[in-house]
RNA sequence: GGUGGGUUGCCCGAGUGGCUAAAGGGGACGGGCUGUAAACCCGUUGGCGUAAUGUCUACGAAGGUUCGAAUCCUUCACCCACCA
């Protein structure tokens, strides 16, 4: 099965510039790239999709380029936004950089005859001077072109933002860098995310009217969700790549959480897995979905690959402590591991004797912003006291609310964790 | 610049003197069902209070009328429509 089929099968394939890019990677060796945008100090669950594609062409022999945008970063990429975008401080974009560059040297091989490298974009940019650019650049852009394009369209038409010429001028730049790598790196192809059409294809006309030279390029699909809210949010925000962002528990989880509609599609997009698995996954789905093997294997697979083994290991050994329902075996350290990411408030051992009422010292502990609230939800059955249900608002705290010597671990409905310590 | 309409709780939206902490919907949260799902059903959704016909805060802002105002009056701010 060539690349190409197999990005089809996998439904990583959106759009492509050329019909005869399958023959073009078959034939050899190709150098290509995907640009990241450094508006966060990490990357997230839907910019993986870039990287994914990268993976894929590298483990078919191709040459990958990972361009991170500390240029074009300090502009931002107004595609198909609603309104002008905050700049970013030089600071912030070269310290994102730096923590993006890390986060993705983790998923490319930089060793062996199609070695990934980075760039960043921010090398040549910021050294460009601006006549320059616009006699050899500039002259090549129709205006009336840019202004007809989907991705700036929308921008022209809303009288409330507008479109700065700052972000105006950013479709070049990303031309620009597909001609810089074309020429310092022999790179032809260009990938990205739906929304980067319109970018790859200014690259691929700008390289093909100063050089002669054919470039090629292809969009990945933007990753929905079946019922149509938005794809990369978890109960607690986006879900993030960065572990310090987003917990390997509460990222593994993300995956387990999968709707059934979605799960096939995702373990084609994100994983690694053999047809023949991902097949049996969606047998498994139509035959026995209440066993959510899919989710599990896609949830295994993902926070393997972005996290590690021992990261998974202890997200699936906290996920059965926590829906077991039964924390009463577990020795502190443990418990602690487990609900290590969990929200936690320290409590003088002082107060176990003092007589308080539970519900006084979790507001003040902050597990709730008011009585009014604990009440109410203690009057719903949704609160849990070292897993055993609190029906009566009146419970006292004393040490025998301790699960262990020095913590108590409070649960506000199904999933919501407090961990309280005593010291 | 003129005229008219508007600004209500997380959001939308009803309410034109007391029965209004404010209908209804959405969202959110909890419970049930279940597969840590979807759908569905039930409940909760300003603070304090065990509770009350309790108390404080709240209907763009500030004043005023009234026993009593989200509701009436005045000024200010912002938004929208039409006219110039």
């Amino acid at each position: 099965m060539s690349l190409i089929e197999e990005l089809r099968w996998r439904g990583l394939l959106h759009q492509q510039t050329h019909d005869d890019l399958e023959a073009r990677l078959a034939k050899e060796p190709i150098t290509c790239y995907a640009g990241f945008d450094p508006t966060a100090d990490s990357l997230h669950v839907g910019s993986m999709i870039p990287i994914i594609g990268l993976m894929h062409l590298q483990r078919a022999g191709h040459r990958p380029i990972i361009l991170v945008g500390g240029g074009t970063g300090l502009i931002g990429d107004p595609s198909f936004k609603a309104a002008e975008r905050a700049l970013l401080t030089k600071e912030d974009v070269a310290r994102n950089v730096a923590r993006i560059q890390k986060q993705l040297e983790h998923f490319l091989d930089f060793t062996g005859p199609n070695a990934a490298v980075v760039r960043d974009n921010g090398d040549w940019l910021s050294q460009l001077p601006l006549i320059d650019f616009l006699r050899d650049i500039g002259k090549h852009f129709s205006v009336n072109a840019m202004l007809s394009k989907d991705s700036v369209r929308q921008r022209l038409e809303d009288r409330d933002h507008g479109i700065s010429y700052t972000e105006f001028t950013y479709s070049l730049l990303q031309a620009y860098d597909f001609l810089a790598l074309f020429e310092k790196e022999a790179c032809r192809l260009q990938l990205g995310g739906s929304d980067q059409w319109g970018n790859i294809v200014a690259g691929i006309d700008l390289v093909r009217r100063i050089h002669g030279e054919e470039t090629y390029g292809f969009t990945l699909p933007l990753v929905t969700k079946s019922d149509g809210s938005k794809f990369g949010k978890s109960e607690t925000g986006n879900v993030w790549l960065d572990p310090a962002r987003t917990s390997p528990y509460t990222f593994y989880q993300f995956w387990l959480n999968q709707a059934d509609a979605d799960t096939s599609r995702y373990l084609r997009f994100y994983t690694f897995l053999e047809h023949a698995a991902i097949e049996d996954l969606e047998r498994q789905i139509a035959e026995e979905p209440h066993k959510r093997a899919a989710q599990r294997a896609l949830a295994e697979a993902v926070t393997r690959m972005v996290h590690g083994d021992a990261a998974l290991a202890n997200a699936i050994e906290a996920s059965e402590a926590m829906f077991s329902g039964d924390l009463k075996g577990l020795d502190e350290a443990t418990l602690n591991d487990v609900f290590a990411e969990v929200p936690s408030a320290v409590i003088p051992h002082s107060v176990l004797g003092a007589g308080r009422g539970l519900i006084d010292v979790l507001v003040e502990a902050q597990v709730f912003p008011s009585k009014g609230e604990a009440r109410r939800l203690i009057q719903n059955g949704g609160l849990y006291l070292n897993s055993e249900r609190i029906d009566d608002a009146e419970t006292p705290l004393n040490a025998a609310s301790l699960l262990t010597g020095n913590i108590a671990i409070v649960r506000k409905g199904k999933k919501n964790y407090h961990l309280l310590r005593f010291e």
